[in-house]
DNA sequence: GATGAATGAGACTTCATTCAT
DNA sequence: TATGAATGAAGTCTCATTCAT
């Protein structure tokens, strides 16, 4: 019965990668040993070699988990009836999610693994895809708008999604080293997309 | 070698935090070793040691050197006779810094560093105050501009600083990941900012 | 391998043990390094540190182990008729002990425990219960003679004891640094003990 | 002037095995540095090599006037008008000296350098020269007992003499392990020299 | 002569990985 | 198949010694 094992096989992989976030979120990935993590797996010394080739590459397996995570985030806030709505939507429901407790141990790992692009490549693509699945939303969304003329049409889509991207990166550091309540901020994000921010009629 | 000035000495311990910052942000902190320090420093195997307690010091260093600069980077975009040109200037100065060849280094071990605090207290304080000073500033020029009536009253100055900072920070994760031209970024936080995202007269 | 006995595993450490007492014994604690313990016990570069955390802890490990040593040797000679015969016994066992072939590593190692214990406190603590361990006996068999009137009625039980620990003390140092037959040694040891040492009926 | 000179140089070496003599007592030849001992010694970093080639001869220095030392000890406590008195009072000159407070670090030192001889030949030869030193008098005050008819003419001096110096040796170990008053050992040692330990007349 | 910064061998220890059982 | 003892490369740090100034 191949398929059982197979599914069986993957059930396990899935439960020692759970255990290696744990760890790593805890320590760090390089404060974190291999007997570590077989111990929150409950396996014994060498057991990960079973399903996993080396360290890194449950590094890698973690990065592909998030990179899969961050495709399916911000497709549930799209659709609202104007551009501006899905937007605002879509930051606000990253933004709660970012600052859930429940996604605290991914936000360390985000940010873990963002360092260990900068010198491994594997993880970098990895990485860089995840990015461009981030702010390609947004940016089709902008263009959305500049087509319905609700957003100034001067703008370039990809730069738009790029700075909403970068706004989800910058908050997820944010609450993966000071974790705390942000309420308001979502009323900041959302006045700025939708021009309240200026006070109307000032002499701007 | 008879006894030696008291700059001399400060001058070998930067050119030692110099050396040490080129390996981290080439290899990260725990891919660099000691000996790694020591060559590009042009010392001996242990000569760093003379300077420093121990790599981690030296990490702490690098840590204390990059919250130094961080309360004199806004400064300059301030005093702009309105205070949303005050914003868009200090976002624009900031920018342009990130994306700057020169700080890429900088970039770099920025973010390695706010990987590094989430298991590392004396780390996590100094990036911690780092942060309050970048969003500080933007959270005083937003309170300026409630009260000269040119910026929305119902917003929090506090969490409208802390947005701007973590822009910042989003930025900076990405200069340092995925160095790219950024120019068309400024404008789209520009508009946001001066609230010209949203496109006039628009059924909002 | 799989799991192992626990008595496999104390046979180990008691290997390791008796490795390490060797190169100590040739080279002294500082002088032996922790591979040549390792080399002397057929094990790999950090063998031993599954069984000790610490080339300190093996140190300990094999003071305890004379420590516990020390306990059983005297109570051989003990129960002779009169105390003074047990006395005599006991000296003469320890010092044949002391001089054979055997024990050579074990007084030497002792001598460089003492040395040790100088400036480390646990060192000294297992020690001078061993040295306690030494005197006790020595002073309980005196106390016993003085019951019996065989011995001066005006010695303290407790100074004689020390005195004879002093003696076995000091043949284990020369043992140690100057092995050499001694047989005769022990006789004017008896003498002392039995009075024959000053010629009867001299104008003492 | 090289008379003043090499006064000079003397004066300078003792100053530095002064120093040197404290810092081994406290942490052992090898818990010492040779930068603790410029530190003690009011040198710099370098400086004792100015009067000593390596740390090595610092410690040979040591044993060397050690050994001298050793010669005077015995010398005042001989020539009383019987052999047993003058060995009851070398014995209790020997253990009031080393009980003394002022000898705490040369009772230490000895220890030291035992261990030290285990396995450094050239202090092995200085310390049985010592010792020869210490057990001749003893001897020869023992030989000169027979003649006179004092001592039991069965023992070899040779061995009474090993036997006292043991004992010497002996208290010189508890003393620097375990620092205490020993006033009541003189009256034992004396009890046992001049056959008052063993009471009068009993069975034996 | 004296200083003290620099050297570099080598110590202890850790840990990813292997493999006999 | 699972175990966990063993391996051994590699890292951090110390310290006796040297030598330019």
């Amino acid at each position: 019965m191949p398929k059982v094992t197979e599914a069986h096989l993957e059930a396990r992989r899935r439960h020692i990668l759970e255990a290696a976030a744990r760890c790593f979120s805890r320590n760090g990935f390089h404060g974190t040993t291999i007997h570590a993590i077989c111990d929150e797996a409950q396996l014994s010394t060498g057991g990960v070699y079973r399903y996993f080739r080396s360290k890194d590459e449950i590094v890698a397996a973690i990065a592909e988990l998030g990179r899969q995570a961050t495709r399916e985030i911000l497709e549930e806030g799209r659709g609202a009836d104007t551009a501006t709505r899905s937007l605002v939507q879509m930051m606000s429901t990253s933004l709660d999610l970012v600052h859930s407790a429940e996604v605290e141990v991914s936000n360390r790992l985000s940010l873990l693994l963002w360092g260990e692009a900068l010198h491994t490549p594997q993880i970098k693509e990895l990485l860089l895809d995840a990015l461009a699945n981030l702010a390609q939303p947004f940016a089709a969304e902008v263009q959305r708008g500049q087509e319905r003329r609700e957003i100034a049409s001067g703008l370039e889509p990809a730069s738009a999604g790029r700075v909403l991207a970068a706004l989800g990166i910058g908050f997820t550091v944010l609450a993966a080293i000071d974790p705390q309540p942000h309420t308001a901020s979502t009323e900041v994000i959302a006045a700025l997309l939708t021009g309240e921010f200026a006070e109307e009629g000032n002499p701007q």
